[in-house]
DNA sequence: TCTGGGGTCCTGCTACGA
DNA sequence: TCTGTCGTAGCAGGACCC
């Protein structure tokens, strides 16, 4: 027999635009886009009216300003988002203890324990969107199944449809039936199942796979050929409705990081150096936020042809200071020729466990002021803010900032000092 | 049309020890 | 002592997700 369809996916409605719309009421009904308004930021959401114009996330800033001349553009604000989410993800868990977020604005939840209680899950559904409505001002989409990524699909039938006059609003909520399951499936795009992105798509399309119903209808080894076994086996079981991923509340953080793509690309070693000493502080300060310490370091730089390398190290202890973490960084940048301009650079650490008695660093013997200082630094930014101590790199006029997370998710928004080519 | 940031997961290769 | 095999760890890169 098979399970009910018991697992709700919900996904909140252009959520970073309509947290703005909350503030900025005045905005209601024109096109909006949130994201990185620099020449090579990213629109990070965009409202129904933008999405009428052709504008969607992930479109480059420059695209979406032309497609849209008159839309107005906000510069993302993530821990704006982060406050709202937090609140939003509580509303979840007052109906059942099996939530998990899957990012800012959606969340699966395993509701089969509250039907008893609370009604069938067409009923929860409804009444969680006008909780949401009620409580936040914001709508949501909820698709309901007996699996994760058909819930997950469900979610994305019951959105809003973008028109020339503002949202479509649909039904807000979309039951799919364990009979039902095949039927709903079959006739999608391949591009829709969870795990097609575009290079898979291409392969796929190349074999004459258009949709769903095309892949489950093929051989699994047919299929291998193409994309290699693992992923054949996932895609094939998902195009057939076998799903057994269960709803995960608690999933460990496995990385942490931070990373860059400057308004102009970089040229110099040194300056690339000054910059990781300010990526490291904010790492290791997460690290330390988060309770973990990491063995791992890697190094990722994207040049100015796209081309992007990783080089990392596996260090003898974990570690969650920001002199070692800059440290190992400018050792793995000495494998690194930033001759042909660097677009991007990132820092993270991997590995994560929590933090050991005491933590080797680079230069062994002093380990231990070094973390006093690092607890002297916490303790200062808890009391009076995280830009109120930093590396003295970031504290001279024309050096880097100090990294905040979510500070730059959206590509860089203003102007930089350094960066053309050196002489 | 010139492509963000923060992640996770997978694959292939190499080195190394048993 | 040499060779082959196997498992594992480390590393690099790619694909994907929101």
């Amino acid at each position: 027999m098979s399970p009910a369809a018991s697992i709700l996916h919900v996904d909140m409605d252009a959520f970073f635009v309509s947290v703005e719309l909350l503030d900025h009421p005045e905005l209601r009904g024109r096109p909006v886009v949130v994201g990185g308004s620099g020449d090579r930021g990213v629109v990070a959401a965009a409202s129904y009216e933008a999405r009428a114009y052709g504008i969607h996330s992930a479109m480059p800033s420059a695209r979406a300003r032309r497609l849209c001349p008159d839309a107005v553009f906000l510069h993302g604000r993530h821990d704006r988002y982060a406050e709202v989410s937090g609140r939003v993800m509580a509303i979840f868990r007052d109906v059942t203890p099996l939530v998990e977020p899957l990012s800012l604005d959606e969340a699966f939840l395993d509701v089969t324990g509250a039907v008893t209680v609370a009604g069938p899950p067409l009923v929860i559904a409804a009444r969680l969107r006008t909780r949401v409505l009620d409580e936040e001002g914001l709508t949501c989409s909820v698709g309901v199944a007996a699996t994760k990524f058909v819930a997950k699909l469900a979610s994305e039938a019951a959105k809003p449809r973008a028109t020339v006059d503002g949202p479509a609003f649909g039904s807000g909520v979309c039951v799919v039936e364990p009979d039902d399951t095949l039927s709903f499936l079959r006739p999608l795009p391949v591009g829709a199942l969870w795990g097609v992105g575009p290079a898979t798509l291409a392969k796929l399309q190349r074999m004459g796979v258009l949709t769903v119903a095309d892949l489950a209808d093929l051989p699994v080894e047919n299929i291998a050929a193409a994309i290699g076994r693992s992923h054949a086996e996932h895609l094939h079981a998902l195009a057939n409705g076998h799903d057994d991923r269960s709803v995960e509340p608690a999933r460990g953080t496995k990385s942490i990081g931070h990373e860059e793509t400057f308004a102009r690309d970089r040229f110099d070693r040194s300056d690339l150096e000054r910059e990781l000493v300010a990526f490291a502080d904010a790492v290791a300060g997460r690290l330390r936020d988060a309770g973990l310490a990491g063995r791992t370091v890697h190094l990722k730089v994207r040049f100015g042809d796209f081309a992007t390398i990783t080089r990392s190290m596996t260090l003898a202890e974990p570690v969650d200071d920001a002199r070692t973490l800059s440290g190992t960084g400018r050792r793995l940048l000495e494998q690194v020729d930033p001759a042909p301009g660097v677009r991007l650079l990132g820092l993270s650490v991997s590995g994560l466990s929590p933090p050991s008695g005491r933590q080797l660093t680079l230069d062994e013997g002093d380990g231990g002021s070094w973390l006093e200082v690092a607890d002297a630094v916490d303790e200062i930014r808890d009391r009076f803010g995280s830009e109120a101590i930093g590396p003295a790199v970031t504290m001279v006029p024309g050096g880097p900032r100090p990294k905040r997370r979510g500070a730059a998710q959206w590509g860089p928004s203003a102007p930089e000092g350094p960066g053309a080519p050196d002489g």
